[in-house]
DNA sequence: AGTTAGATTGAGAATCCGTCTCAACTGGAG
DNA sequence: CTCCAGTTGAGACGGATTCTCAATCTAACT
C-alpha cells in the first residue's frame, strides 16, 4: 500500500508539481485511508495524527490529484464527494445501496467493451466513465423479509 | 410536447397533489425547456415570462416530480443538478463532452441487460442507475485537429 | 550555504446550491 | 361560501467548496 507512495511522488516530480509537506501528509493520507474517503474523513485522520493542513489545501491538493489521474472523485449527488485512489487498479463501477449506503465495486468488461463501441459509433472519444447502480443490497433485503426497519 | 402537460396534470391528481398556479408554471416550464435543464435555467424563463415562482417553490416541485417519476435528476458533480423530463421515454445514458460539455444520450439495451445479470448474481435489487461517459465530442475532437483553442 | 522567484499555504470570508422556517395564502372538498 | 390542510415566499440557514492575500516555503541557481 505504502509502496504507492514513491510512484505518485514521482508523479507530481514529473508534472512540477511541488512536493511540500503537506502534499506528502494527504498523499499518505489517501493511501492510509484506502478504498472511499471523503474530505472530512481526511481532515479527522490528520486532526487523530496531529497533522495540520488547512481544509483549502486538501480540497486543493484532491483536486490536483483528481486532474493528474491518481485519484477519481465520486459524485453521489449528496453530502460530500467521495474519492478514491487509483493506484493501478483497473477501473470499476458501483453498486449503491439506498438503505445503508454501502458502495459494493465490481468488474465487467462486457460493459467497458459494448461503451467503447457507442463511442466508436458516435465519433466520441472517451476518457473516464462511472456506472452507478442504485439499489437495496443483500444484506438489506434479507432484513428487510425478516421484518426490518420500517 | 405540450400534449403532455395534462398527462402530467392527471399524474398529479392521482397523487393528491394540489394543483397550484405555481405548480402549472412549473410543469409548463420543465416542457418548454425540454431536454436538460437547471434550476437557474427555470428560473431564468420564469422571469423572462414574467412568471413570478420562488426558488424555494422550484427546488420543492422539482424535487416532487422526480419522486412521482416525471423527472429525472442527474449529477455531474458540478454546480447545480439537471433535470430531464421522464416523459414515457426509455431509459437512457450519457456521453458527456468535457470539452464543450454537450450531453450526448444514447440508449444500448444490452449493456442494461448485463447490469442486470451483475446485479442478480450479487443478489443486489436495483432500482435506477446512471451511465455517464466523459471525454471529447466528435465536434470537438474536429476543432481540435484543424487548430483549436489550446 | 545563501538568494530568489514563484508556487503554496492558512484562516477565514465568500460563494454557491439547496433546504428550512413560519406566517400568509389558497385549492378544492363539502 | 367555508374551512383547513397543503402550499407558498422571503429570507435565514446550512453544508460543501472555493476564494483572498499576506506569509511561508520549495526548488533552482549561484
Amino acid at each position: 500500500m505504502s509502496s504507492r507512495l514513491p510512484a505518485m511522488v514521482q508523479t507530481l516530480r514529473d508534472r512540477g508539481i511541488r512536493l511540500t509537506a503537506e502534499r506528502r501528509s494527504i498523499l499518505w493520507g489517501v493511501l492510509t485511508c484506502g478504498g472511499h474517503f471523503d474530505v472530512d474523513g481526511l481532515m479527522g485522520h490528520f486532526r487523530h495524527q496531529g497533522i495540520r493542513v488547512s481544509r483549502a489545501t486538501v480540497y486543493r491538493t484532491l483536486n490536483t490529484l483528481v486532474q493528474i489521474g491518481l485519484l477519481r472523485k465520486i459524485d453521489l449527488g449528496v453530502r460530500q464527494s467521495l474519492y478514491e485512489s487509483i493506484e493501478g487498479r483497473e477501473h470499476h463501477e458501483q453498486m449503491i445501496c439506498v438503505q445503508c449506503g454501502e458502495i459494493i465495486e465490481f468488474v465487467e468488461p462486457e460493459i467497458e467493451r459494448l461503451q467503447q463501441e457507442v463511442c466508436r459509433r458516435r465519433g466520441f472519444t472517451p476518457q473516464d466513465h462511472t456506472l452507478q447502480i442504485y439499489g437495496v443490497c443483500q444484506a438489506c433485503s434479507c432484513d428487510k423479509r425478516a421484518g426490518g426497519q420500517g
